[in-house]
DNA sequence: TCCTCATTGACTTTCTTTGACTTTGACTTT
DNA sequence: AAAGTCAAAGTCAAAGAAAGTCAATGAGGA
C-alpha cells in the first residue's frame, strides 16, 4: 500500500537524520509518483503527536514539512501519567497530577505553577463546559510529551 | 530561501551593532542581487514591532533604514505580549511569541518548549477549528499571567 | 452489507518574489 | 527663496510556489 511505503520512507529518513527531518512535500510526491496530499495524509495519520512526533510546516516558496521524533526513552513516571490521563481531565485531577510531578522533581515549582494556570478552568472558560475536560486532557498530555525525551 | 538569508544577515548585523542598525536598502539589495523591495518585505514580515523591533527610515538622498531591537524589562515584555495577544491566536503567532520570550530569557528553553506544545494545534486538535485560536489565546494569556511578578 | 482506511484532485491559504509606480528629502540652480 | 533634479525609500498588486483542506470515491475486511 502506498501509504505504508511513504511511512516507511519517512521513518527511514528520520533515522538517517537522527530524528529530525525536513522534507519537501511536492518533491517527495513527485519522486514517489503520487499526489502531494497523499504525503499530508500519511503524516497526519501516522506521525501524530500522540505517537510522539511533532510536525511543523511552512507554506509558500521554499516551504517544507518538519518532522521531529521524540524518542520516548521510557521515563516510566511520565509514561505512567501520560497513559493515566484519559479522554477527559478535570481541573482537580490535573492539579493532583501536577502536584505529584512537582514533588517528584519532574516539574520545577515555577513550571508546575505555569502548567496549572495553563489548564485551569479559567484558561478554558472560553470553551463550553462540555469541551473543557477534553481539551484539558489533550493539552496536558502534550505538556507531558514535551517533557519526555 | 532569499527572505531567510536576508533576515539572517540583518540579524547578524544587528548583533554586531549591538541592536542598533542602519542599513541602505539599495546597497544591500545590490550586494545580494535582489530587488530592493525584497528588503522591505523581509523587514516588514520579520522585524515587526510585535517581535520587538522598531523601524524608522528616511527617504531621499542618503536615506536609510534603521532597525532597533528593543530592550524591555521582563514585566514590560510580558505585558506587551499580554496585550498583543488578542481574542484569537494562531499557532505560528504563538510560537513567534514564545521564541521571543525564550530569547529574552523570560522562558527557559524547556519552558518554551513545553508551552509551545501546550498551545500547539495538535494539543487543540480535539476542538473544532473555530475554537482553537480563541482557546489558544486564553491559555497563553494565562500562562503569561503566571509569569508576572 | 457496512465501516474504516486510502487515494485523488480541486480548491484555499500562506508566504515569497518581482517590478512598476509614488513619495520624500537633500542638493543644485535660478 | 523657489523650483528643479535625482537618489533614496515606500507601496502595492500580480504572479509564483508550496503546503493545507476537504469531499468524493475506491478498496478491503468484519
Amino acid at each position: 500500500m502506498l501509504a505504508d511505503q511513504i511511512a516507511a520512507l519517512i521513518e527511514e529518513m528520520l533515522n538517517e537524520s537522527g530524528g529530525n527531518l525536513e522534507l519537501k512535500r511536492n518533491e517527495m510526491a513527485a519522486e514517489l509518483g503520487c499526489v502531494p496530499s497523499q504525503i499530508s495524509y500519511v503524516i497526519s495519520s501516522r506521525f501524530t503527536p500522540d505517537r510522539g512526533y511533532i510536525i511543523e510546516s511552512r507554506r509558500g516558496g521554499g516551504g517544507c514539512i518538519r518532522i521531529v521524533r521524540k524518542q520516548l526513552t521510557k521515563d516510566e513516571f511520565l509514561m505512567h501519567f501520560f497513559y493515566a490521563v484519559g479522554e477527559k481531565l478535570s481541573e482537580s485531577e490535573a492539579n493532583a497530577y501536577i502536584e505529584n510531578l512537582r514533588e517528584a522533581g519532574v516539574f520545577t515549582p515555577r513550571e508546575a505553577y505555569m502548567i496549572s494556570n495553563a489548564v485551569s478552568n479559567s484558561s478554558l472558560s472560553v470553551l463550553p463546559r462540555s469541551l473543557r475536560d477534553i481539551t484539558r486532557a489533550s493539552v496536558f498530555r502534550h505538556v507531558l510529551l514535551s517533557f519526555m525525551n
